[in-house]
DNA sequence: GAGTGGTCTAGACCACTGT
DNA sequence: CAGTGGTCTAGACCACTCC
């Protein structure tokens, strides 16, 4: 007689039902069986499949709605960001005309969708640097500063790809109403452009990458599970003069995106 | 009178702990009450302080081992790892002589951490390329490598900051005995140095990161809850000759480590 | 109103840890 | 051995969605 499975029963049934999503025989954006079914189904108790529900939505496979159901996940498009690439790029694209410009945005760029395949958000306000922003803009507690929050989303999915929160302070920006404007951002051209308009250079960008759980806002606006961690990069603009002109915060769903980065080594002297 | 608190009582539960734990009432490395103690305190039933525990596991403030207790964990040390920087700063090291090189290593370099401070491990096999490898090498399926595991611990946290799978392909090691030899490992001097033993002189590094649960085994090493995820950077390290000369993939826990890299922009043409 | 997932209870047995 | 966390059961009521 074979020896009887050693792992414990609701994990059984996570693994069954895992296989049957990845073989097809669940597709995507199909009801599950509920609950009670799958309960009664199985021979186990609610409680127990619960617990393989809630193991299938940690891994990302389903998506639980109260009083409706539960549904297995399309697999998500991946995405690459390629930063080391994408600053230089936004940044030699500054410099050509407006028509060259408003073809293709840093997005596109990004994931290889075209412009009529992205939706845009963007929500503009004005707060004052706390503790922490003060720090990383190298400016004084409460100092005013432009507070734009923007997202992308592809029209097939309707959760965005990444979330950013963009700071500037606020006097720098003020000479520039089109930077004030939610309408103008963030095409054409991107924020590099916009700083050009107001004779700003950038000379570095520093990333500083980290992962951790989702804020129950940032799970509902991205559509991932509480359970599945976001990556986020700090991304901090010095301009020419060693001057921090932004700091922004970008979210992206940890189970969809890759950040690259290349790094060219200088040459031994031989 | 108040209206009542609209929350699950296991949330509110989780919060009273983590309140607790984050004033120092429940300091760090205590053994939390009991959960059938914690349920008669707080008329709760079992199940649902063990749905707030879980909770406070997934907030990775507590660590759940059976048949001992739930401990509080202690704040863990965070770990910068300056890859643009660490890169060059490994490449310049090679040419140093020897004693130079022994001083410091790139995890003290990470850490601020000195080398009496930290604890090494290193295993080494044979595996054949399976598919993923194979692609990332640019090699043949089945092609030999060599396949090193190391891990880097403080000695104040028995779990390690990092674990690294690193291959490189076996026909191009096997000419430096030194490179199959464990002990020899990771010091002096670390990959590159190694590699320029074998007249192989890197020309670009390319990282790319992603976030993820962790694997079982990942979970237990890393001492992380299995609702935290790692950090992942696949390191692919270029000669040259433009040939593929290592593969490495380091594991980091995401609640404690932040990856920072930095990008220097070319000047416009003025 | 019927069905769904979210919360909650009061039990039970198990594997594992300490003494 | 007693105590711990891990699994499991068979119920219950709730808020929510859809018809």
């Amino acid at each position: 007689m074979q020896s009887r499975d050693w792992r414990p029963r609701y994990l059984q049934l996570a693994e069954e039902l895992r296989a049957k999503i990845m073989s097809g025989e669940l597709p995507p954006g199909i009801l599950m069986p509920s609950e009670t079914e799958l309960a009664d189904s199985s021979g186990l108790s609610r409680t127990s499949v619960r617990n393989a529900i809630r193991q299938l939505r940690e891994w990302g496979l389903v998506r639980a709605e109260q009083g409706r159901g539960t549904y297995v996940r399309a697999p998500r498009q991946r995405v690459r960001r390629r930063n080391t690439e994408r600053y230089q790029w936004e940044k030699d694209r500054v410099l050509l005309d407006e028509a060259e410009r408003l073809k293709t945005g840093a997005t596109e760029h990004d994931t290889g969708l075209t412009v009529d395949d992205l939706k845009f958000h963007a929500e503009y306000s004005q707060v004052n640097a706390d503790e922490e922003m003060a720090a990383a803009l190298r400016v004084d507690l409460g100092t005013p500063l432009l507070r734009r929050v923007y997202w992308t989303s592809s029209r097939h999915e309707n959760a965005p790809l990444t979330v950013s929160y963009s700071y500037l302070p606020y006097d720098l920006v003020a000479e520039n109403p089109d930077l004030l404007d939610e309408g103008k951002e963030p095409w054409p051209g991107g924020t590099q452009h916009q700083l050009y308009t107001l004779g700003i250079e950038l000379d570095r960008i520093d990333d500083e990458i980290r992962a951790r759980p989702p804020s129950p806002d940032e799970a509902e606006l991205l559509d991932i599970d509480p359970g599945v961690s976001v990556l986020t990069v700090r991304k901090t603009s010095v301009d020419t003069s060693g001057r921090v002109v932004e700091v922004a915060d970008v979210v992206m769903p940890g189970d969809r995106t890759e950040l690259v980065y290349s790094h060219k080594l200088q040459r031994w002297k031989t």
